[in-house]
DNA sequence: TTGTAGGCGTTATCAC
DNA sequence: GTGATAACGCCTACAA
């Protein structure tokens, strides 16, 4: 590696002081032009760099933002997390900003990691993918005012702190809509148990959906935990009713694709319409909702961004997103 | 938050010099045992955290690990970076590491990439997953002297850096073996067009084992691109040949999916392996060969780790991983 | 508009 | 075994 360039080599290949040459870099506008243009100049010949440890020792922010990475749960989401965080990864990186990793098992872990990291690396913000009613870590993050911002809606109160999210709702509108297009009028709803966030607001785009057409949707969903098992077995419930459904909207790809093993005999054939359009809806042709996950991590940025900033303080941003149906063979 | 607590408050409170904290935190041998331990519940009591940007500046180390995340490819293989990157992230910061990511689009913008990260956050090693024949990425890192480690075997010299990697053949072998332990004999495989490290060597596994056994692999494999679609061409030009195989191993899951789809309406079943065991496999309960990620994650850190300490660094150590064969209903 | 002085928290060097 | 001092590279006053 060649000699270390700090900003004192800039100054004297430029012949200014190293204030100047901070100057340039951090107000430009207090500067010459003339004088501007030749510590540039230097500033690219020397290939120099902030170092961000010294900024950082100065200034007390780290350009850092933190994100969890969670171990694959079901297995079936794993690349949902994955797009968001090169998202994340590559908008922060046009913002200045980089992304750090953490890992934790539980809330509890998962608090201490913010202590360590927030005292070891002068962190900026954290990204919290999924909240869940009453969320500790909001809370703890709150109470130290760390700026923070969650993908997922805080389902309590959706005031309390910014997040981005997709539109759950819209996207299961989209695909009961999309079916109802398709002639179908009794269309089923293969859910999670009542109570999460995220699972009753895709029933509920199904439900209005429905009453909006003027269907009934009484005893045309069930619910269970998310797994393709569990998707096949609460589907052919569903289909072994007396008025069975003749269509099939799901909350995720994992009981689209239970589903599908359900439906695989029916004659007339049953579509199937996921959500989170994963690989594996696309490598078995699942007509699945798509987050704009990429967007969502834009968003988060700016957010985070515009409160880190010097910029008016907005208070608790939002940012609800629309997903989108992709059509392919199973409606 | 609470005053901020450095060193100097520690100190304070323990009746010693910075410097004898210092020397805990570091040297702890050099420190009487009483004092030693004066000075920890000081520590303790106060929540006293090393600033990594203090120390960073006076050491030049960062204890910081880039990685590059990519955008999920095929979107197939993208959990396998995941499950990666989660044991990276996991296995870092219990060696008091931690994971800073970045993307880059190629070559090219990833080497400005690292000028970047190494300029501005004295990077003190580099993850590189996926290396090919003439990698610029290696030679660039290594002419610079940047400890770095790769996920993915050099396939030109496997010497001339630290790497880890999973046995691809040895995968491939075991599938084989599998199939043949089922009584089968002609044995096709589906891979990747010649010259991938990675696809050769998942390739030879199949051609060794099956010689082995005194079968003849002539005309048993086909090429092609990675791809679903791709898959389900070529191995029904397997199957529509003369002597068609009786059993399939893939280089990849996509592949095996789509063979998955040319095989199906075969009568008597033809047996179908996957490699990478996404969880597409366990979807649609696909056998396949899995990849110990997590483990790969723990040897490149404890790779760098070892490069990075005072140990006397070993040249150019290496892993070389064996996978496992995951048995579903498809073999 | 530009230059000078001081300090952020840490560790290395060198006294004691 | 312990403590004072300097220096890492930068930024923010303040002075010129």
């Amino acid at each position: 590696m060649a000699q270390k360039v700090t900003i004192a080599t800039v100054a004297r290949q430029a012949g200014v002081s190293r204030q100047t040459v901070s100057n340039v870099l951090n107000s430009p506008h207090v500067v010459r032009e003339e004088t501007r243009q030749r510590v540039q100049e230097a500033i690219d010949a020397l290939g120099y760099r902030t170092n961000q440890a010294a900024r950082q020792m100065r200034t007390g922010r780290s350009r850092l933002i933190a994100v969890r990475i969670e171990p694959t749960r079901d297995g079936i989401n794993g690349s949902v997390l994955d797009r968001f965080l090169h998202g994340l990864s590559e908008t922060a990186g046009t913002a200045g900003y980089r992304v750090m990793l953490y890992t934790a098992a539980d809330d509890t872990r998962e608090i201490r990691e913010y202590d360590d990291l927030l005292g070891a690396y002068d962190l900026d913000a954290f990204v919290l993918t999924g909240t869940k009613r009453g969320d500790p870590r909001t809370a703890w993050l709150t109470a130290r005012d760390v700026p923070f911002v969650t993908f997922g809606r805080p389902w309590d109160d959706p005031t309390v702190h910014p997040w981005v999210d997709v539109d759950g709702a819209d996207g299961t509108a989209q695909a009961t809509r999309r079916l109802l297009a398709l002639g179908h009028r009794r269309i089923g709803f293969v859910g999670w148990p009542v109570g999460s966030g995220v699972g009753d607001d895709r029933r509920l785009g199904w439900e209005h959906t429905l009453r909006a057409a003027g269907v009934d949707p009484t005893d045309l969903d069930r619910q269970t935990e998310d797994g393709i098992g569990e998707g096949e077995r609460v589907a052919r419930d569903l289909l072994d009713a007396p008025q069975p459904p003749t269509a099939l909207v799901c909350a995720s790809d994992s009981l689209a694709l239970g589903a599908l093993q359900a439906v695989r005999a029916a004659d007339p054939a049953v579509p199937v319409i996921g959500f989170d359009d994963t690989p594996v809806a696309a490598a078995v042709g699942l007509t699945s909702v798509c987050q704009p996950l990429h967007q969502a991590a834009v968003r988060c940025v700016e957010l985070l961004t515009g409160r880190l900033g010097d910029t008016p303080r907005q208070t608790h941003p939002q940012a609800l997103l629309k997903p989108r149906l992709v059509l392919r063979q199973t409606a």
